[in-house]
DNA sequence: GTGAAAGCGCTAACAG
DNA sequence: CTGTTAGCGCTTTCAC
C-alpha cells in the first residue's frame, strides 16, 4: 500500500522494477489517486482559487487563461470565480475557497486593505494589481503608463484633457489618478468613479463632452470605446475632436476603429508570475512593466494643424 | 461531534437551540468544515469542472461567468480549464478532474463520439454544442441560425456565397455546414477548417477574395472579423463587395466597424443550463434558440441597387 | 435529539 | 527498498 503511494507521490523512492509493476495494475485497474484522500493527510490541495472582479472582461480572460496554463504545468488545477465587482461576495468567495485550495490569487481586489490583511492570516494569497505591504503582490506599473500615455497627448499637443477613472477600490484607478495629478503643468479634468464596462464610457461621454478637453484618458479599453460612442452619438469626432487613450490593449480595441491607441498591460505575464509565487510560496512585490500603444484614436487637436 | 457535523449538513435534525448554540461556538472559533474530509466520506466534492476549448474566447467567457454563478448559487465551486483545441489535452484533463468533481461541462468538445462515450463510464458529463445519443446535452440550434443567415443574404440578392468553417472536430461547425449544403438553390463554397481566430480569418481571406462570392458565413465572429480585415488588406470592401456574417454576437462583433451581422448565441444560458443539469444529475437534450442580428457588414450585393 | 464508533483513501513515521 | 500502523476530519449507522 505504501508502495503504491510511493510510486504516485514519490517515485523515486521505490525500485524502477516495482514501479513499473504498480503502474501496470493501476493502469489496468484504472486506478488513480484520490485527490480528496490526499489533501486530508498532507493538508495540501493542489488546488488554487483565482478571483477576479468579471470573469467576461478579456483583460481577465487573459490572466486566467495563462495562470490556468501555469498551474496545470505544475499539475494544480484552478478555481474560479467572479465577483460581480461586489466587495462583500469578494469576502465570502475566499472564505469559501480557503479550505479548498493552497492559496489564491486575488486580481483587483476592491475589499479594504484591513479586511485583506485579515483574511491574509487565514489563506495566503498573492494580490494583482493591488499593493499592500507584507503581502505577496504583482502589479503593473500603470503609474508609468499614465505617464507616457499622457506625454503622448502633450506631444500632440492637447493642453486639456479629461482622466476617466474606473472602479471605487480598484487599486490601478487610484495609481493612474495619482500619477496624473503629479504631472507638472497639465490641466486634467477627473471624471469618475465609473463602471469599467462600456456602458459606463457611454453614460461618462457627456461629462467628457462638457468638460472642454481635447484628449482622454480612460481606464481601460471597454470604457475608451464606450466613450468614443457616446462622444460620436453627440457629434463629436474622435479622434478629429477629441483624442482617446485606453488601457489594457485588448483585441476589441485593436479591432475597434478608430484602432484604439491603449496602454498595453501584461495579464498573461500576472496570471502566470501570480500562480506561480503562489505555488512557490514566495513573497514578493513584482512590478510588470506597461507600454504605450499608439493606433488611430489619438492625433492632434484640432487647429494645430 | 455528530452533532456539529449535523448542523453543518442536515440542520433541519438538530434542536434549533442546540443549533444556535453550535453555530455561536463555531463562529468564534473560527470553524469551517473541511471539504476534503467531507468529500472523502461521502464520495461527493460540491465541485464541478468546465473544460473549453479557449478560454480567452470571448463566447467561452460568457459562459463560464453564467456557469459560475450557477453554481455558486448552488453552493458549487467550479474548476476551468483550456485544452488550447487539443484532443489529447482535452482527454489529460478529463482525467485529471474526475477524481476531483461530481462532473464536468465539456464545451465544444474536440474528442470523437467513441472516446466520449468511453470517458462518459468514468465520470459524468454535459456536453455543450456536442450531440452523443445518451449522453446529457444541451447545443444551439446553429442550423437554423445558419438557413437564417444565408436567407438574409438570399433576400439581399447574393447568389454565390462561402461557408467559412470553424476548426476540424467541432460539432457546430459540421452542423452549420449541413444545414448550409441542404439549403435548396444555394450556391455555397465551403472554406475550411480553420482556426477559429482573427488570425484564422485573415489567412482564410485570400481563399475567399478567390472564390468570387459575394457573401461569406463565418463559423464564429473573431473569424468574420479576420475575413474582413483580410479581405480589406486585399482591396475589398464590405459590405460593398462582399457581405460577412459571423456568430456569436460577441461584443466585439458588435463595437467593430462595420458592425458585425451575426447570429446571436445563447452563451450563457447554455452555460447556466449545463451546471443546473449536472448538479440536478439530470439527464436531457436541450436545444436552445440562435437568431440573426442584422447590422453593417451585410448589403445588397454590387449591381443590384 | 444526541453521542459513540467505524471507516472513507491516503501519507508518513517507523521498523525491518 | 518495502511493509505496518496510526490518523487526517468528516459522515453515518447504531444505540440510547
Amino acid at each position: 500500500m505504501s508502495t503504491v503511494s510511493r510510486t504516485f507521490s514519490a517515485p523515486h523512492l521505490v525500485n524502477a522494477e516495482t514501479r513499473t509493476r504498480v503502474l501496470a495494475v493501476a493502469e489496468e485497474l484504472d486506478y488513480r489517486p484520490n485527490r480528496a484522500a490526499r489533501s486530508l493527510k498532507t493538508g495540501r490541495t493542489n488546488n488554487i482559487g483565482l478571483i477576479v472582479p468579471d470573469l467576461a472582461n478579456p483583460f481577465f480572460s487573459s490572466l486566467i487563461k495563462a495562470a490556468q496554463a501555469a498551474a496545470r504545468r505544475q499539475d494544480y488545477h484552478l478555481f474560479v470565480a467572479d465577483t460581480d465587482e461586489n466587495p462583500s461576495e469578494e469576502e465570502e468567495l475566499i472564505l469559501a475557497f480557503s479550505k479548498q485550495v493552497d492559496g489564491i490569487v486575488l486580481c483587483g481586489p476592491r475589499l479594504s486593505n484591513k479586511a485583506l490583511e485579515k483574511l491574509s492570516e487565514s489563506v495566503s494569497f498573492v494580490l494583482v494589481n493591488r499593493l499592500i505591504r507584507g503581502l505577496t503582490t504583482v502589479v503593473m506599473d500603470v503609474a508609468h503608463g499614465a505617464r507616457v500615455a499622457m506625454e503622448h497627448l502633450a506631444g500632440l499637443g492637447h493642453r486639456r484633457v479629461a482622466l476617466v477613472t474606473g472602479p471605487a477600490g480598484s487599486w490601478t484607478s487610484g495609481e493612474i489618478r495619482r500619477a496624473v495629478a503629479e504631472i507638472p503643468g497639465l490641466d486634467a479634468v477627473v471624471i469618475g468613479p465609473n463602471p469599467p464596462t462600456e456602458e459606463g464610457g457611454i453614460a461618462a461621454a457627456a461629462r467628457v463632452a462638457e468638460a472642454g478637453v481635447t484628449g482622454v484618458l480612460a481606464y481601460n479599453d471597454l470604457l475608451a470605446i464606450g466613450i468614443i460612442e457616446g462622444l460620436e452619438a453627440l457629434g463629436v469626432d474622435v479622434p478629429g475632436d477629441v483624442s482617446v487613450i485606453g488601457f489594457d490593449d485588448s483585441a476589441t480595441g485593436r479591432l475597434y476603429r478608430p484602432k484604439l491607441t491603449t496602454v498595453a498591460m501584461p495579464a498573461g505575464a500576472a496570471g502566470r508570475m501570480a500562480v506561480d509565487l503562489l505555488i512557490q510560496s514566495m513573497s514578493a512585490a513584482t512590478v510588470l512593466e506597461t507600454h504605450l500603444v499608439v493606433r488611430d484614436s489619438t492625433a492632434p487637436p484640432k487647429g494645430t494643424a
